[in-house]
DNA sequence: GTCTATAATAGGATAGAC
DNA sequence: GTCTATCCTATTATAGAC
C-alpha cells in the first residue's frame, strides 16, 4: 500500500499509461487503484462517474498535454523543417520508438468508443491541424498541405499498430524517418 | 433461440465479424454465445480451450482466407497493376470502405496480445510479402519494393484507426486512391 | 480524502443429462 | 453436439467509519 498521495496530473498520467498498456476494456478498477495507489473508493471520490469519466479525463490530460508538448512549439519560431523535426522527436520520445501504443489508438478499439467519440475526433482534427500549419507555411497548397498532415498521421498510428503486431519496431523507425522528408517537401507538379 | 446449426467455417466468420466489432477483451462468452447461436457448453465442444482458443482458430480461418482471396490473385496473370487494383478492390470490401476494423489490429490491442504475437507476425508478414512480390514484379529493386509494401499496410491500418477516431471514412477513401499509385511507381533516382 | 467491508452483477468455465 | 444448471472468480460500484 504506496498512497504516496499523487497530485491530479500525476493520476492522470498514470491512468494514461496504464489505458496505452492495456486498453480501456483491459484496464480493470483493480489496475487503476494499483498504478495509482488510490483505493477503489478514493477513486470514485476523484471520479464520480467511475471507469467511463476515468477515461474521459485522461483524454481532457492528454489534449492538454498535447497541446503544450506538440502544438504550441508549432507556433513559434524557427523554419517549418525545424518544427517537424520537434514534432517527430517528440513524437518518437513519446511512442518510446513505436515500444507504446497511442491512447486515441486503443481508446477508438473498446467497446464504448461512441462515448469517446468527440473528444476522440477533437484530438486527431488539432494534430492534424497543427501539421497541416506546417505545410501552409511551406507554401504547400492547402489541400496538398491537409491531405500530408492526414497522411502524417495515418502512418504514425499504422506503424504503431503494425510494430506491435510483427513485434519489431523496425516499421515504426523507417516510417518516422520517412516522414522528416516526405510532409513538407514540394508539392508534385501536375 | 435460433441455433441454425453452422458450419465451422461459417461459425468462425461470425465470430471474426464479433472481435473486429468488439475486440478481444471487449467480446464476452455471451456475446460468442449469441453470435454463433451455440451455447457456452457447445462452445466449449468446439472450443476446449475456451476464449483464448476461439481467437487464435478466428485468426487461422482469416489467414486462409487471406490466402484464398487476397494472396493467391497475385500470383495469377496479369499485370502487376491490376492485380494491385484487385487487391485493394478486395481490402476496401473487406473493410466496407473504412467502417468496419481489422482484426489484426483488435488483437494486437488485447491484453493478451503475447499470445497472439506469432500467428499476427505471421499474417502481417504474408501480407506485406505478397505486396513486395508485386512490386519486384514491376522491376522495383527490392529494398524499395518491401519498403513499399510495409507501408501499404502501414498506411491501411493507420487509416482504418483515423477513420474509426474522426468518424469519418474520408482518410480511409484517400488513403486507398493514393495507394493505387504509390505503392508501384516508379523509384525515385538518387 | 482515504480506508474496510460489502453489495450486486458479469465474467469464464464445468458437470452431467439428453 | 447441444442443453440446463451451476460454480467460482473478477468486476464495477456503494455504504459508512475515520
Amino acid at each position: 500500500m504506496p498512497a504516496p498521495l499523487l497530485t491530479r496530473p500525476e493520476i492522470l498520467s498514470r491512468l494514461m499509461d496504464l489505458f496505452r498498456d492495456k486498453g480501456f476494456d483491459g484496464a480493470s478498477l483493480a489496475d487503476i487503484s494499483e498504478s495509482t495507489g488510490l483505493g477503489k473508493s478514493s477513486l470514485y471520490h476523484h471520479f464520480p462517474k467511475g471507469k467511463e469519466q476515468i477515461a474521459l479525463d485522461v483524454l481532457g490530460h492528454l489534449e492538454s498535454q498535447l497541446e503544450i508538448a506538440l502544438f504550441a512549439p508549432m507556433r513559434s519560431n524557427g523554419s517549418p523543417r525545424q518544427k517537424l523535426d520537434r514534432m517527430l522527436d517528440t513524437i518518437d520520445a513519446f511512442y518510446e520508438s513505436g515500444k507504446k501504443a497511442c491512447l486515441l489508438e486503443r481508446l477508438c478499439a473498446s467497446v464504448d468508443a461512441r462515448r469517446f467519440r468527440r473528444p476522440l475526433g477533437r484530438a486527431f482534427g488539432k494534430w492534424i491541424d497543427a501539421v497541416e500549419a506546417l505545410g501552409i507555411q511551406t507554401g504547400l497548397p492547402r489541400a496538398v498541405a491537409k491531405a500530408r498532415a492526414e497522411d502524417m498521421v495515418v502512418r504514425i498510428e499504422g506503424a504503431l499498430v503494425v510494430s506491435a503486431g510483427t513485434g519489431s519496431t523496425d516499421v515504426f523507425a523507417r516510417t518516422i524517418r520517412d516522414l522528416r522528408d516526405s510532409v513538407l517537401a514540394p508539392a508534385p507538379r501536375r
